[in-house]
Parts: structure tokens; sequence; C-alpha cells
DNA sequence: AAATACACTTAAACTAGTTTAAGATTAGCG
DNA sequence: CGCTAATCTTAAACTAGTTTAAGTGTATTT
């Protein structure tokens, strides 16, 4: 079984855990699902490109973020395993977009494209439903974070992020957790600080 | 013409402009939603209770927030006419809200519980669709308030806002805005007369 | 194995935004 | 109409987080 083989079945497992899916969905899924892999630093998405493709991480890691005009990079939404990553906005809009997606890992995903997805929504009831729910859970992740970010100072911030994010916070460096944040790297250098010397 | 009957026009109006509604369909409507008036002041969710209803609102405002542990409010969300409004995780998971959704001004809105909704998802395919349009729309609003207070000062943030929502601007009180932006009313204050000074 | 870029920390000066408290203005209600 | 409650403003003292800059540690590339 070649690696386009298991990144399909882990792509079907995931779906199945929704709603599960007929051998003929199966079959549109192997067909219109494309593997690639992407290297650490190399983008999916770059400020001014229309965002074609939904993209689903079989293994690495990705950051969407945006550049402001003093040249900052503010991070928006980390996406590893089994996880979506996609700008919405461009990509139905097909419009540029606004943001990039980088991959902070060596990863490999699987990307359907615009027209397809499209197919996959027109033919297959299923995936209309499916990717309701997707997006609806990434509208909830995406609503507490504008909670916590109005409400907590940067110490409670972060340590959500631990909290919420075990994984994440092993694997990313420092820098890309404080742009999440919306914070300092120095200032999140300040914040562990305190927090070790406090227990 | 009862005022239900052209409250239900106006969301019927609404979906059409989407995707146009067999007659059928529109039965649905008209049989599965509620109307129902709320007084200025009034919840429609308090934080504790599980979110029951999806809500459109044919008139007035409402404001959805949560409150903190110093009793402070912090405004997510507002609803206007042509508008949803729902605490969509606790609806789906039918678990008790951390939130809260009042009304702004006195108002006008068509509800639909949570069952009645699935029903119509599972029975009228268009709507799976439809409701996927609109929450998607609502991830991208929510996306682009994410991005702005990341990356705006105050003052920033504040004259965004006045550009995006023009008509709402007009209707809030400053504090209610203030509390949307997560600045402090006195700080609020202090940014507009810098920005009338400086013209 | 060296070179170089990247990640993390420290610290001092600074600024955007908060807090508290008081007074002025406006709006809803009986 | 007049009263009360909500809203808006001002200002001074304060604090959370930034900026700048320098130094240390650690990965990756060559």
């Amino acid at each position: 079984m070649n690696s386009e083989n298991t990144s399909i079945q882990k792509l079907i497992k995931y779906f199945n855990n929704y709603f599960p899916l007929s051998n003929e969905e199966q079959g549109e899924i192997q067909r219109l699902f494309t593997e690639r892999r992407v290297k650490r630093r190399q983008f999916i998405l770059q400020q001014g490109d229309v965002c074609r493709h939904f993209t689903f991480v079989v293994s690495g890691c990705f950051k969407m973020y945006a550049v402001d005009k003093s040249g900052k990079e503010h991070n928006i939404q980390f996406a590893a395993e089994n996880d979506w990553i996609t700008e919405l906005s461009s990509f139905y809009s097909e419009k540029p977009s606004q943001l990039y997606i980088e991959a902070v890992e060596s990863s490999l995903v699987l990307q359907i494209k615009h027209p397809d997805l499209l197919h996959l929504y027109t033919n297959h009831h299923k995936f209309d439903h499916n990717f309701r729910v997707i997006i609806e859970q990434k509208f909830i992740e995406l609503q507490n974070r504008v909670l916590q970010h109005i409400s907590l100072t940067g110490e409670e911030s972060y340590l959500l992020f631990l909290e919420l994010f075990p994984n994440l916070s092993k694997r990313l460096p420092n820098t890309e957790i404080a742009s999440y944040l919306g914070i300092t790297p120095e200032f999140l250098s300040k914040i562990r600080k305190g927090l070790i010397h406090r227990r």
C-alpha cells in the first residue's frame, strides 16, 4: 500500500467518525483529494493569491497568519494531524487572500479543489452536512479564542493555551505561540519566568 | 395579514436570496419557526441555560456576551435585522451555555428549536446547505474580528467598527461598542475626543 | 567542524489602555 | 412634566505589555 492510499484511509476514517460513508462516497474522496508533501517553511497559501484548496492535514503542522503594515506576523490558527486548514473567505469568494498558510513542520496533506468540493456538495448530500459540522466546530473554537482574548491577561491566555493544546505547545516554538496569543516573545518569556518562580 | 405572516415572509425572502425554496420548504419554515416579541433588556439566553433556539432577527437588535470573574461584560457579537444569533456551542452540544444573549432594543424574532432544525437538515437537503453558508459567513466575520483584535490599536479598531457597522454604531450605546472592541468606555471616550480634535 | 541563522532570555525605557472617582448629559418611565 | 437611572466625559495615578538592544543557547546547513 503506497503513501497516498494510507493517507486516504486516514481521511475516510476521519469522515466515518461523523457519518459513515458509502462505498461510492469513499470512491469520490479517493478520486477528488490529492496528496501533497509540504516541506517546513513552504507555503500552501500566500497573501494576494486565491486560496484554491481545502486542506486536510495527514501529518505535520501548519500556521495561518496575517502580516500587518509594520511587517509583523500574527498567527490566527494552527492545524496539525486530523485537522483542516483553509482560508475560507478567499476559498469561497475566489478573491485574493489577506493571509498566509505555511508549514511549521514538514507535512503531508490531502487537498480538494473548490469546484470538486462543490461537486461533492451537490451530488453527495452527506458532505454538505459533514462540512457544516466541521465549520461549526471551527467556529466554536474561534469564538472561544475571541472570548479569551477579550477577557484574559497574557499569563491567563498562555496557561489556557497549554491546557487546550498540550500537544502543540510542545511542538511549536514560543515565538509562534506568542504570535498566536497576541503578545511579544519577550513578554511570553517574562510570563514563563514568572510561572517557574512561583511554583 | 398578521404580524407572524409578514415575519415569515421576511425569512422566506432571506432564504430565497441564497437558494430559492420550494412551496413545500416554505411550508416547513412556516410550520417550524415561531414568532416571539422580546423587550429591551430581556434575555433569550442566560448563562447556565442550554441554548434551545436558533434565532432569526426580524427587527430590533441583540448582543451576545460573557461575564468574567470580576463581573464585567464582554460583547462577542451583535445581531440586528436579517441576521442570526445563537450560541452554537451550547445549541449543538445541548450543554449549559457560558454566554448571555440579551435584547438591546425591543425586538421581533423567529425561532426554531434544535430538534426541528435537525428535522429540516435531514428531510430538506437545502437547509443543510443554507446553514452551512450562513455559518461560513459568520466564521469569516469572526476571523476578521480576531485579526483586527490582534493587530490593531484601540483607535484603529474603533474606526474599522464604524466602517463595517455604520448602522450599529449609530444605534448602540458607546459602552456596548467599547465592550465589543475590548476597551473601557473611558478609553473609547478618549479616542473619540482625539478623533474630533484632529479633523 | 565551522558557520550561520534561528530561538530564547534579560533588562530598562516607554506607551497604550485601565482604574477610580467625580461631574455633566441624555433618555426612559410613572 | 419631572424624576431616576443610564450613559458619556474628564482627569490623574497606575499597570500590563511593547520596544529596543544586547547576549546566550541550539539547530541546520555547508
